[in-house]
DNA sequence: ACAAAAGTGTTGACAATACACCCATGT
DNA sequence: ACATGGGTGTATTGTCAACACTTTTGT
């Protein structure tokens, strides 16, 4: 128990000096599919070196704050969600001693999602979720955490709708759905779901200049969906 | 991008002098009902201050092995089960810098739960989880936390076996789910449900001097159990 | 008119709920 | 014999998946 026996001595706490790091799976959702930001960082020789966006916390930051500015540089707007994954542990490059990495992961619409020129010189690029990526170990386990979680998420609350523009049709959301859980759905069931649980509104728009019958456009009915949320729910698939 | 940056320049990185603390709440359940427990450490007047099971992690430990290192100390035994929460971060007590806290539950058999007269000296103690307590914040909200969590999580999968005995009736497991999530259940659709699913193995064996019909004892069937874990299931009640 | 995608309706299988009832055992 | 909790059966209701069908729009 050093915790007390520091306090009881009247000793101050040396503080243990392990490397923290903060690591934002950014995912974003277009016509191509799921999609995730990484940052290459370049080493001395110009060796590719891919890996997640991240940042060390630094003085007076906190886990919160750090991983905001994080989302802050890389998309330019408040305008996410995101949500800790957990903590990761590694042996650390840099000494015999452990480092610790706190997991985020964020979701962002396709309409925040356009990468500045700075940020392309930057090394940020978007790739889809199944292009094969040489990540490192940590980054890469980060990764895999996180579209596990996101999985799972999407089913039991409606997150997934953070990766839909502000006014979607029904056929996108399910689009999302299918993609990220690798399933094919039905149209009418899936409707049929999402109506009946009055998870979205009508906003009495519809597509334009497509080559087929015009589909209503929706919005997310948060209201509705936290009075369903305080109650758990979930999609199965 | 101070990561890159010290990498580029080959300059040792500085550590961030955080501390890092894990901090387990420790479930167990029975006859009572669902208890947590918990240490007082007194301060040099000797007033009472309950917290968590906690520790810092030390010099070449890694998150997991330091709350092992905790369950161990507490509960004596390798046979619990336990996860981690999430990392939470809060104010530090010793500077101005945020503290880091990361939370981990684990769920304990009755069998397991034996305090030694050594830990009672230490100040452990389990408590009834609607006992009020007065915990400091960082304490109280992880505990809040884990209780949602449990809720989630034993609905979602088996975890909530870890709390009963190897061996037990299916009415003690229906006890648990009530207890834990504060509902009343139905004795014939949980049983049903149970059975269905196939989470049990008959161990053809019942209870003894009671005064009412003996009930059989039933074991937890874990390889069934990860064949349905991993297609996710849910309890809804 | 036809292709392509939107959107509706019907059905059967199966799971969840409520509730009535029988069984075993100690006092 | 009766109280107590264990354990079974059934009828009703609700949810989900499959699929056939109609509607709208551009070419």
């Amino acid at each position: 128990m050093k915790k007390n026996d520091n306090r009881k001595a009247g000793i101050t706490r040396q503080y243990n000096t392990i490397g923290i790091s903060i690591d934002c799976v950014i995912f974003n959702f277009d016509d191509e599919g799921l999609k995730v930001l990484l940052v290459n960082e370049k080493d001395q020789k110009e060796n590719e070196n891919w890996g997640l966006a991240s940042d060390w916390i630094s003085e007076g930051e906190t886990i919160e704050s750090t991983s905001n500015k994080i989302l802050k540089k890389y998309i330019g707007t408040d305008n996410f969600f995101m949500e800790q994954l957990k903590a990761f542990s590694y042996p650390s490059q840099y000494s015999l001693k452990e480092d610790i990495s706190i997991g985020y992961y964020a979701l962002v619409k396709k309409e925040n999602s356009v990468l500045s020129n700075d940020l392309k010189a930057l090394g940020a690029r978007w790739f889809k979720i199944d292009e094969t990526l040489r990540l490192n170990y940590k980054h890469h386990s980060i990764l895999e955490y996180s579209l596990k979680e996101l999985k799972k998420r999407i089913c039991q609350s409606g997150i997934g709708f953070n990766l839909l523009p502000e006014k979607f049709t029904l056929l996108q959301a399910m689009h999302l759905y299918e993609e990220i859980l690798g399933v094919e759905m039905n149209k009418s069931n899936f409707r049929r779901k999402i109506f009946q649980m009055g998870l979205v509104l009508d906003v009495d728009e519809k597509e334009e200049d497509v080559s087929h019958r015009a589909a209503k456009f929706y919005k997310f009915n948060i209201e509705n969906y936290e009075k369903l949320a305080q109650r758990g729910f979930n999609f199965k698939f």
